[in-house]
DNA sequence: AAAAAAAACGAACGGTCGTGCTATTAATAG
DNA sequence: CTATTAATAGCACGACCGTTCGTTTTTTTT
């Protein structure tokens, strides 16, 4: 059978379909991703996408998994560059700043947690592990900025990381609602204020 | 004509509706109203709901309108009759986390923003409008607080009301994707560090 | 009680929705 | 190059969507 290539045909335009509907669903949420819409945005026929899914269901799952790969490369791996401790749980909060500027169209995920929140049903579920690992991810790196030494002994990972994720919020709403500049500065603000109310 | 009753009985249906559309509109959201499900919801015609409001978008508007009354009548107004200054400022932020203790089936202005806020539109509109009131009011509260010496006179009001904001998000968030005490913990603590790190 | 006005109904319209099916075309394996 | 398999198209389906319209019922006014 020999090197067989990367991907296969279906594998690509299932990609491509993907990344369509990725951007479409961070406009129009995941409730909002419409086959015939999808089709149309990717040149082909409504049949033909959905054989690709098997069901509208297993679409909206696929392109959160989506999301939060893009979210996971774009904010979380390269924190993981940044040295453990204070540093890297900066580099956390200021890619998931840039992040928030950077989506300026909506993000798949906050608009997924508030599509999902109250609904059972599986998406509930993925949305569920996707923002836990996230919030247990910056809980981690607060951990880690108190065993070097860079924050109080006597820190709360899990309080830190509620009010950390409070900012994040705030910005992400504001940034849409308001003044995206100003908002940045308030988010930033917050950070810096909560990290020397904590700092040894 | 003599006493005209308070209501006439097209405007007291008309009240019916909107009740149950802002049950539905909880859970659904605005966009997941239908006017069929509503129809089914109150026990009439689906045209019999829908003349009274003359379109779907003019029921959606009323139905948010709706929405803010309510959490004006039940945050807003109960927290006016507590003394300018700190106490106030408190009852507002109490207040808010009682409302979202108490619409566990989710907060129809938060999953608004969460609809509109990249989607321009009269429902944008109106959305903005409303967070920016509910904001200013929270920001007037901060600033009677610092004016009856009760929190720093260096204090940023809409520094303060931005992070007042965050918690409640993430109180909000939390509520419904993990466990809401522990949720409700975190964000009364959050708030009353932010206030010792303001105290005079 | 009769007349006028308001409210609710029922049926239908053109669309779009997700989802099956059956062909047909394109990619891969031998 | 041929045989096999994977990928896509086309079409139709039942359901629901918001909306319109004419009719009927209910409420209000005279």
């Amino acid at each position: 059978m020999a090197a067989q290539t990367a991907t296969s045909k279906g594998a690509a335009t299932r990609e491509l379909i993907l990344d369509r509907a990725y951007s479409i669903a961070c406009r129009e949420g995941l409730e909002g991703l419409s086959i015939g819409d999808l089709a149309q945005a990717v040149g082909m026929s409504k049949s033909g996408v959905f054989a690709h899914f098997g069901s509208r269901e297993d679409l909206q799952l696929a392109v959160l998994d989506s999301g939060g790969r893009r979210f996971g490369d774009a904010v979380l791996i390269p924190a993981l560059r940044a040295p453990r401790g204070l540093a890297r749980l900066r580099a956390i909060v200021g890619g998931w700043y840039d992040w928030v500027r950077d989506n300026r169209q909506g993000c798949l995920i906050m608009g997924a947690v508030s599509e999902y929140d109250s609904r059972p049903g599986v998406l509930h579920d993925a949305v569920v592990t996707l923002i836990k690992r996230w919030r247990d991810d910056t809980a981690r790196a607060v951990v880690m900025a108190v065993e070097a030494g860079e924050l109080r002994a006597d820190t709360d990972a899990k309080q830190l990381s509620f009010e950390i994720f409070g900012f994040a919020l705030a910005l992400h709403q504001d940034t849409r609602l308001f003044d995206p500049k100003q908002a940045r500065a308030q988010a930033e603000r917050a950070f810096d204020r909560l990290l020397t109310a904590n700092s040894p």
